[in-house]
DNA sequence: CTAGGGTTAG
């Protein structure tokens, strides 16, 4: 008797709710077993002692065989997260009704535990005597229980045999199944034969299109659903919020938040979530943190949407902080936290923090959960620039996706590792395993663009106009880009007027393309056309534009792009503006408006900078603002070659030549890390590429001698090598020597003992064309009668009959 | 007493 007092002294419940009852109840189970349980508000029950101490009292008093008190004992198990006392209650009731049934089929669905519901299910439809049948509370538990169509279809069976398809319960567990297996067809033919339509019907009308990508299809749901005189609720609102974000209607997306703020939704997490997503995704960051801001309640999915908001709009130092404080309020990181971690900690470049998350990623034994978060870690890994570690990631993951693949190709292309992006590629088309999507053509286009592969890209282009890919805006800029970079200009263009047009991004590439054609006048063009569309410059149009300008020595337009840009646009400069402006001022002779720019600049200038000047001070032979900006240059980046080159030939220019030997010997005392240099140059269908000073290919003797040959003639037309260009510090007979054998060259001559007469010449280079090289191929065009057209890091050269286009601004 | 439809990803 004393035992049980004290539980009852003990039995604790949850204060807010209605205990008056229970307090009554309790004091008489104290004095007596013969105990009225019907008075006990189960569900106040928050508390698992609690919860096991009125279980042992049932079992006391003799009731546990009371099937209705043991199933309300099933259900709060459950409801306190523990399904394995739900099923052993459930198991002890002997005689069970339809309710318990339905209970413990809930109970598991609840807990995630599918396989279980569904062979509870199967139990309950395979009982004799058919007295316990299924009802309509059975059904839509045990249709989200499906982990197969198959199982779905057994289900759908059942109810129609049953009689229940007309629940509207029922009918929106229906569609949700076939949406979930990506049979719209089917899951529209239960919408539309439905009699009666709740919100919930149309609700799952609705996300059915939405998660299978169906925009279109959603938003004309969505109308005949509010032509029908029913209003959205809280669900519609956070099924069609991604899908306006997703079709990039940023003007449904405020329509709906001011919906949503005239019915007082934004209290419902999903509705704010959802609403900090949209923003987030249309870069409205301002939008999504006031949302963030005003909500009551933040659960998990909170925290992800801001962390993941700020990491996708490129402040990674205001989304660490969001993550902080998500730990500082006592909220436990999932797997999605992580994944934005994982790109935070890429963009800040963090070494050790980052390796660090892939130990926790590993410890927590995460990759076989998920692929997104391999996923992850590879682009995480690519962002620092460690590919060696990022190919690792990439081949330990349990399984791989074409995200995987595409994030693989992308690192190697983003990091100047071209033909490791079409290796990867490669390797993934032999898998026959995955099918290619829009992402595997951006990572790859950029590859070919880069080593100037025109076939390769040309067949893709075939490809992608079978299945109409061709036609999205984002492959379609890469295709012009990739044709405009490979020297079909024409190609370029009429692509560029066959695809849509409504946003910057095909711009950009277009007048990119142009720009390094030398077309800086039709750059120009290009961009008041697009004004006149009214489309929108960015950041990146201005890019395009103003270096489009400098090369062609369009000062004035540069200017007047410069000042609209800040004045007009409101955007600041970056200092890949400040370089093209540098650039364009700087070549074209204005030395000292150049050097004001850079004096001025609110940002600290880099190597590209003094770079530009530098280059300019070689052209225009002023040596004193030459050694200036080459000190500078040096102080922020002394291991490339090519400044010392500049620096070298500037005094060489000038006639100072102990300025020449000093480089010279500066360059010998550093060290200097040399990036390899190559050319290519297509013959036929196949690409050969030359290092600078190859010895080893098959037609080395033919080349060499075709080499020997114009050189003579070229020396007879006035050539005079220039030896500023070489470093080494040799004998001039070897510094002939080493100019004839720089990789340009050996690609030039390699194509013309290659291909028929007057047939014109195609060369790409890695990094920028060598000086001596670019005079010795005005001479080789005239004397060859070829159009040779040489593609280098910066832009397009065409030499015809001994002229450049670029007018010698090399 | 027991049930449906919703938000985050590389």
């Amino acid at each position: 008797m004393l035992s049980l007092v004290t539980f009852v002294r003990t039995c604790t419940f949850n204060p807010a709710s209605t205990c008056f009852s229970l307090h009554r109840f309790l004091s008489s189970a104290a004095n007596s077993f013969a105990t009225n349980f019907d008075d006990v508000p189960f569900h106040s029950f928050t508390n698992i002692d609690a919860t096991k101490r009125l279980h042992a009292l049932l079992v006391v008093s003799g009731k546990s065989q009371n099937v209705l008190l043991s199933t309300k004992l099933v259900n709060l198990y459950a409801s306190l997260g523990h399904v394995s006392l739900s099923r052993s209650t459930f198991n002890h009731i002997k005689r069970k009704n339809i309710y318990t049934w339905n209970s413990m089929i809930s109970a598991f669905v609840r807990s995630g535990g599918y396989r279980e519901a569904l062979i509870c299910v199967s139990d309950l439809l395979s009982m004799s005597g058919g007295r316990q049948r299924p009802d309509f509370y059975t059904f839509p538990p045990a249709l989200k229980a499906c982990e197969c169509l198959l199982d779905g279809r057994k289900l759908h069976c059942c109810v129609v045999k049953m009689g229940f398809e007309e629940d509207v319960f029922v009918g929106a567990s229906l569609i949700h199944l076939y949406s979930r297996f990506a049979d719209l067809g089917v899951a529209y033919k239960v919408f539309v034969g439905m009699s009666v339509r709740d919100v919930g019907s149309w609700n799952a009308m609705i996300s059915g299109f939405c998660q299978n990508g169906n925009a279109a299809e959603a938003l004309r749901v969505l109308s005949k659903m509010r032509v029908e005189g029913l209003k959205m609720d809280k669900v519609t609102v956070s099924s069609i919020l991604p899908v306006c974000a997703q079709s990039n209607d940023i003007v449904s997306g405020l329509l709906i938040h001011l919906y949503v703020i005239k019915h007082g939704l934004e209290a419902d997490v999903f509705v704010s979530n959802a609403l900090i997503n949209m923003y987030s995704k249309f870069g409205r960051i301002r939008d999504a943190q006031r949302v963030f801001d005003d909500m009551k309640m933040r659960d998990l999915v909170s925290w992800n949407s801001v962390i993941a908001a700020y990491e996708q709009n490129s402040d990674p130092v205001t989304a660490l902080g969001y993550f902080k404080e998500m730990q500082f309020v006592g909220i436990r990181p999932d797997l999605l936290t992580v994944v934005s971690l994982a790109s935070i900690f890429g963009q800040l470049s963090d070494q050790m923090i980052s390796r660090s998350v892939h130990g926790f990623v590993i410890r927590h034994e995460w990759l076989n959960r998920d692929v997104v978060i391999g996923n992850a870690l590879v682009n995480m890994y690519a962002k620092l620039g460690a590919m060696d570690f990022a190919r690792k990631v990439f081949e330990q993951l349990p399984s791989r996706d074409i995200v995987s693949w595409n994030t693989l190709i992308t690192g190697y292309a983003q990091n100047g590792l071209a033909s490791e992006a079409i290796d990867a590629y490669n390797m993934m088309e032999e898998s026959h395993k995955i099918i290619p999507n829009q992402g595997t053509w951006v990572s790859i286009l950029p590859a070919y663009s880069h080593l100037g592969a025109l076939q390769l890209g040309m067949k893709i282009h075939g490809r992608l106009i079978k299945n109409s890919l061709y036609l999205d805006v984002f492959v379609a800029t890469c295709l012009i880009d990739m044709y405009g970079k490979c020297g079909r200009l024409d190609s370029a263009m009429s692509l560029f007027y066959e695809i849509p047009r409504e946003t910057s991004v095909p711009w950009n590439a277009i007048i990119s393309c142009l720009g390094i054609h030398g077309h800086g006048e039709e750059s120009l063009q290009l961009f008041k056309d697009m004004l006149a569309e009214g489309v929108k410059a960015d950041h990146i149009t201005f890019v395009s534009l103003l270096s489009a300008c400098s090369h062609s020595g369009l000062v004035d337009e540069g200017q007047w792009c410069f000042d609209m840009m800040q004045k007009e646009y409101g955007i600041k400069p970056s200092l890949k503006h400040y370089g093209c402006m540098v650039d364009l001022l700087g070549r074209a002779g204005y030395l000292e408006k150049a050097y004001n720019l850079v004096s001025n600049m609110p940002v600290r200038p880099d190597a590209s900078i003094w770079g530009a000047l530098l280059g300019a001070c070689r052209i225009h032979g002023n040596v004193e603002l030459g050694t200036f900006a080459s000190n500078r240059l040096l102080e922020v980046d002394s291991d490339n070659v090519g400044y010392y080159v500049l620096l070298s030939n500037m005094y060489a220019n000038v006639g100072k030549w102990e300025g020449v030997l000093k480089v010279r010997s500066l360059a010998r005392d550093r060290g200097l890390r040399k990036t390899p240099g190559w050319s290519s140059v297509v013959v036929g269908s196949i690409i050969e590429v030359f290092y600078t000073g190859n010895q080893t290919h098959p037609k080395c003797t033919e080349i060499y001698n075709e080499l020997r040959v114009l050189t003579s003639k070229m020396k007879s037309l006035g050539y005079v090598p220039d030896y500023s260009f070489v470093l080494q510090d040799v004998e001039e007979d070897e510094k002939e020597q080493i100019l004839t054998s720089h990789s340009e060259r050996l690609a030039i001559a390699f194509g013309i003992i290659s291909t028929p007469p007057r047939s014109p010449i195609r060369i790409f280079k890695n990094l920028r064309v060598c000086g001596d090289c670019h005079n010795a191929t005005k001479y080789i065009s005239r004397i060859t009668e070829r159009d040779i057209v040489v593609r280098d890091s910066n832009r397009f050269h065409h030499f015809k009959d001994g002229i450049c286009s670029c007018g010698d601004y090399w």
